[in-house]
DNA sequence: CTTTCTGTTAGAAA
DNA sequence: ATTTCTAACAGAAA
């Protein structure tokens, strides 16, 4: 479930490894991931490559060079991203090579392969994901859907508070909801409430000037966190080398129903909310 | 075997 | 306008 540190990870490593790498060809193994025309999809690509990886939130914003061109890929659920030197065998992910450098695994979706001969594959085994290229004018459409990035300046406590006022949702809801911040997804949210000793269900009409700024405080704390560890495996999420995130073993409340609180001993409570498994300490957070 | 659950987001419904 | 629900999908768990 790859969140904003994970793509963030995704990021910074892919930019290292494939910049002004040559796109010599592009598979397109399934139907669906490439949004878009599939024959003007790799005509833009081919032959081009890559200046620049950015990102917004959870999506990843590829820079396609020469020309104005972007190429957008978002994991959503299950997506992966794995980077193959020639002849590279890669343990993780769901492209497990069989013999051939450029076998795909049974759920890589598309291939970019590198004049080097290496490549990039495109691995998601639900197909929520996508990649789809935009112009300069459709990429700032895109990116007008999204909210305030947490790491940036303009997350300052001003803002933040100015985000939440005057709605009726819960606390959770609006960590969650990508047009008020971008790129806090269900992991996240669960911590930095835990962090922030605060109850998920919590409207956000109810919390205190102190409440927002502990909540302010903890985001970033817990982002920055899980950044420096390479974001959180649980199901699927692997880096661009396949290896899995080490956050995992620094997770509090999430996938920790049933057992004991690490700050006050009470037992982790799971519940729904805003649609998804919701993880919370009863006895600490208030 | 069937049902439920998983979590992201667009788009529909309320 | 704002909030809530559901579909898209594959597979693990119940």
């Amino acid at each position: 479930m790859p969140e904003l540190p994970e793509v963030e990870t995704i990021k910074n490593d892919l930019n290292k490894k494939i910049l002004k790498k040559k796109i010599r060809e592009v598979v397109i193994l399934k139907k669906g991931t490439v949004r878009g025309d599939a024959r003007k999809f790799k005509n833009i690509l081919r032959g081009n490559y890559f200046e620049d990886i950015g990102r917004i939130g959870k999506l990843l914003i590829f820079k396609i060079a020469p020309g104005d061109n972007f190429l957008l890929v978002h994991l959503k659920m299950t997506g992966q991203l794995i980077f193959r030197k020639k002849g590279k065998v890669i343990a993780g992910g769901h492209s497990q090579p069989e013999g051939d450098d450029f076998l795909p695994g049974k759920h890589t979706r598309v291939i970019l392969k590198f004049s080097d001969d290496a490549c990039l594959l495109f691995n998601d085994l639900r197909r929520f994901g996508y990649m789809q290229i935009v112009g300069e004018k459709e990429l700032e459409d895109v990116l007008k859907n999204y909210g305030i990035e947490p790491l940036t300046k303009k997350f300052s406590l001003e803002n933040f508070t100015e985000a939440l006022d005057r709605r009726k949702i819960s606390v959770k809801a609006v960590l969650l909801n990508q047009k008020i911040i971008a790129g806090i997804g269900n992991i996240y949210a669960d911590e930095i409430l835990f962090a922030a000793g605060i109850k998920p269900d919590r409207k956000v009409d109810s919390l205190s000037k102190k409440e927002i700024l502990t909540i302010h405080n903890s985001a970033q704390k817990i982002i920055k966190q899980a950044i420096k560890y390479r974001g959180t495996t649980f199901n699927d999420y692997v880096d661009s080398d396949g290896n899995s995130g080490n956050f995992v073993k620094h997770l509090k409340v999430y996938g920790r129903a049933g057992k004991k609180c690490v700050r006050c001993g009470g037992i982790i409570k799971k519940i729904k909310l805003v649609g998804r498994g919701t993880h919370y300490c009863p006895d600490c957070q208030v």
